[in-house]
RNA sequence: GCCCCCAUCGUCUAGCCAGGUCUAGGACACGGGCCUUUCAAGCCCGCGACACGGGUUCAAAUCCCGUUGGGGGCACCA
C-alpha cells in the first residue's frame, strides 16, 4: 500500500511556523516513501473562519516548495471565494477537500454510530454544561461531561430538534494505540469524555470530521503535533466502533520558543508570511526547520543540505521526541549561508523587491538602476543575514544623507582642523582620477595615505563616515565608485564644512 | 486538580534501540586571536552537557525504578 499522508490545516489565520514544521515532515515523509502528501482544508468552525487564510496557507507552502498532490480543485476552490483559485487547484480522486463540502459524510457516520449503539443524542444547553464544569472545577475534578442524556430512552430526542451527538465512550477498560515514537500508549477509558462528534448546527467536530476523512481518503500516517496525543483514543474508539483500521500514528513535538514556553508573536515572526516578508529563503527555512527536532544520525556532522538530500536521508521515526526550542540565530546564520551561496544574478532579483519595498527603487526598476544595483550586490552579499538587512546597510546609496557630526567623524590622533584637510586632499585627489572605479580609487588613496603618514584606518574610516553617513558601510572603494564621482565629491565637501565650521 | 508525554553543552543535535572504542563528537551562539579601511565572511583557539538518586552489570550517557524539572491535554476549537 502506498503512504498517503495529509495536512489539514483549518483556515484560521496565517500558518504558524510550528505547524509548518510538523508539514515539512509530512511531506518529506511522503517524498521519502514514493507516497502522496495531501491537503485536506479542516473548516468546520465557522465561527473562527478568516477569509483569506486559505489563500495564505496555500501560497505558505507554494514558497515553501511544499507541492501537494492532492487537494481542492478549481470549483470547490471557486465556491470558497478563494482568489486566483486556478493557481491553487489540484484535485484529486478523494474529494471534495473541503470538509465543508462532506457534510453528509459526517451525519451519515454519525447516526451510523447511534445504531451500532456508540453514540447518542444530547439536548443539554451550554449554559448546562458550563455550570457543571465548574462545579467540576471548583472540587478539582477534571472537566467531564456529566453524561446526563446517555442513559435517556432512544426516542427521547427527535432529530428534529436542536442537540448534539456524543460518542458513547466504554465506562471501563483501557483505549491503546500504538505510537511511531513512543510506542505503546495507554489511557483508561474512565477519563475519556463523550465527546461531541456532530455539532448543533450540523458541522462535525475534528474528532469525528479527521477519522471519516482519514478513512475515506486512505490515509495511512498521521503525522501530527504531540498536542494531539491525549485525544487520540476517542478518536481510535470511533474506529473501532465502525470497524475502520486506524492509520499509523506518529506524534510529532511542539516546537517551543526561546523561552521554553510555547512559541508565540512575542518571541519574532512565527508566521510563514512573517518570515518571507523579513527576508528568509524559503530553501534556508526548509533546512533549518528540517533540522529541528531530527537528524541524519550516523555521526553525520553536515547541517546543510540540499532538498534531495533531505529526502533521500529523512528517517520519520529518528525525529527527537522531546519539544525542540527555535533558534532564531541558528535561522539567522543558515539563512546567510545560503545567501551567500546564491549566485549574483539570482540575489538581485530577491534584492530588488525588497528595495522596492522600503521606498528606494521604484517599481517598475528601470534599467540603470538595475545596473548599479547590479554592482551593489557582490559588496553586501556576505553581510546580509536576511533579506531585508540590505536596507539598513545600502539606504544611503538611494537617499541623500545629512552629514555626520564633527565629533563622530574625527578619527583618533586628529583634531576638526587636520580631519578637514585631510577630505580636502581626498576630495582633491578622487577629482583628478581619469576613471572613477574602484581599482583607480584604491590606488589613489592607499597613495595619499602614505604621503599623509596616517593609518588606514584614519583615513579610510573617516571618508566612510562622510560619504555613507555611517560608521559601518559596504567596502569603501566599491562603494565610492558606485557612488559616483559627484556625489562623493559634494559629500566630502559637505562633511568637510562641518569639520571646518566645529 | 486529573491524565499523558519528554529529559546530552545556553540552543539544535550525534552517541542510547544491539552497555565497554565517550577524558561525550558536530553546528549555532558566546569569548579570544589571525586577516583587515569599518562591518561581515573566512581560518585558528577557547568556554560549555550526560537533571538528581537508587538499582542491574566486571562495566551505564546508554537498561530498570523513583524524584525533580519541562511540555501537552482536559470546549458545540482545531
Amino acid at each position: 500500500m502506498t503512504v498517503r499522508v495529509r495536512f489539514a490545516p483549518s483556515p484560521t489565520g496565517d500558518p504558524h511556523i510550528g505547524n509548518i514544521r510538523t508539514v515539512i515532515f509530512n511531506w518529506l515523509f511522503a517524498r521519502k516513501m514514493g507516497g502522496q502528501f495531501i491537503l485536506r482544508i479542516e473548516d468546520t468552525d465557522r465561527t473562527r473562519f478568516k477569509p483569506g487564510s486559505i489563500e495564505t496557507i496555500m501560497e505558505g507552502l507554494r514558497w515553501l516548495g511544499l507541492d501537494w498532490d492532492e487537494g481542492p480543485g478549481l470549483e470547490e476552490l471557486q465556491r470558497a471565494g478563494v482568489k486566483d483559485a486556478e493557481k491553487y487547484a489540484v484535485g484529486g480522486p478523494y474529494g471534495p477537500y473541503f470538509q465543508s463540502e462532506r457534510l453528509h459524510l459526517y451525519r451519515e457516520v454519525a447516526e451510523e454510530l447511534i445504531e451500532r449503539g456508540w453514540a447518542y443524542r444530547c439536548n443539554c444547553s451550554p449554559e448546562r454544561l458550563e455550570r457543571v464544569r465548574a462545579m467540576q472545577r471548583a472540587r478539582g475534578q477534571r472537566t467531564m461531561y456529566d453524561r446526563r442524556c446517555r442513559s435517556l430512552p432512544p426516542d427521547a430526542i427527535s432529530p428534529d430538534e436542536p442537540h448534539v451527538i456524543r460518542l458513547k465512550v466504554p465506562l471501563t477498560g483501557r483505549t491503546v494505540f500504538h505510537d511511531m515514537l513512543r510506542g505503546e500508549l495507554s489511557f483508561e477509558n474512565a477519563s475519556i469524555d463523550d465527546q461531541i462528534l456532530l455539532k448543533s448546527d450540523g458541522f462535525p467536530t475534528y474528532h469525528l470530521a479527521v477519522v471519516v476523512d482519514d478513512h475515506y481518503m486512505q490515509i495511512t500516517h498521521v503525522i501530527r503535533g504531540d498536542d494531539w496525543i491525549a485525544s487520540t483514543p476517542k478518536r481510535i474508539l470511533i474506529y473501532q466502533a465502525m470497524g475502520w483500521e486506524p492509520p499509523t500514528y506518529c506524534h510529532v513535538p511542539l516546537v517551543n520558543g526561546p523561552d521554553g514556553k510555547k512559541l508565540s508573536k512575542r518571541h519574532g515572526a512565527i508566521s510563514i508570511t512573517e518570515f518571507r516578508d523579513q527576508g528568509y529563503l524559503p530553501d534556508a527555512l526548509f533546512n533549518f526547520l528540517a533540522l529541528l527536532g531530527w537528524a541524519p544520525g550516523q555521526g553525520d556532522e553536515q547541517e546543510i543540505f540540499t532538498r534531495e538530500e533531505l529526502i533521500d536521508r529523512f528517517d520519520l521515526s529518528r525525529v527527537n521526541r522531546a519539544p525542540a526550542i527555535f533558534s532564531y540565530d541558528k535561522l539567522d546564520w543558515m539563512n546567510g549561508v545560503y545567501i551567500r551561496n546564491l549566485s549574483q544574478d539570482d540575489l538581485l532579483e530577491r534584492l530588488i523587491p525588497v528595495w522596492q519595498r522600503a521606498g528606494l527603487v521604484p517599481d517598475p526598476c528601470p534599467e540603470e538602476t538595475r545596473a548599479m544595483l547590479r554592482r551593489i550586490v557582490p559588496l553586501v552579499q556576505e553581510r546580509i543575514k536576511r533579506l531585508n538587512d540590505v536596507v539598513a546597510l545600502t539606504d544611503f546609496f538611494f537617499v541623500d544623507i545629512e552629514p555626520p557630526s564633527a565629533e563622530e567623524m574625527i578619527p583618533k590622533g586628529l583634531d576638526a582642523e587636520q580631519s578637514a584637510e585631510v577630505l580636502a586632499r581626498v576630495r582633491a585627489v578622487l577629482a583628478d582620477l581619469p576613471d572613477f572605479d574602484e581599482e583607480r580609487i584604491e590606488q589613489a588613496l592607499r597613495a595619499l595615505v602614505a604621503e599623509l603618514g596616517l593609518k588606514n584606518r584614519q583615513v579610510f574610516g573617516l571618508i566612510r563616515w562622510a560619504t555613507t553617513g555611517k560608521k559601518v558601510s559596504p567596502p569603501l572603494f566599491g562603494t565610492l565608485s558606485i557612488l559616483g564621482r559627484e556625489r562623493t565629491l559634494a559629500r566630502l565637501e559637505a562633511a568637510e564644512k562641518v569639520l571646518r565650521a566645529g
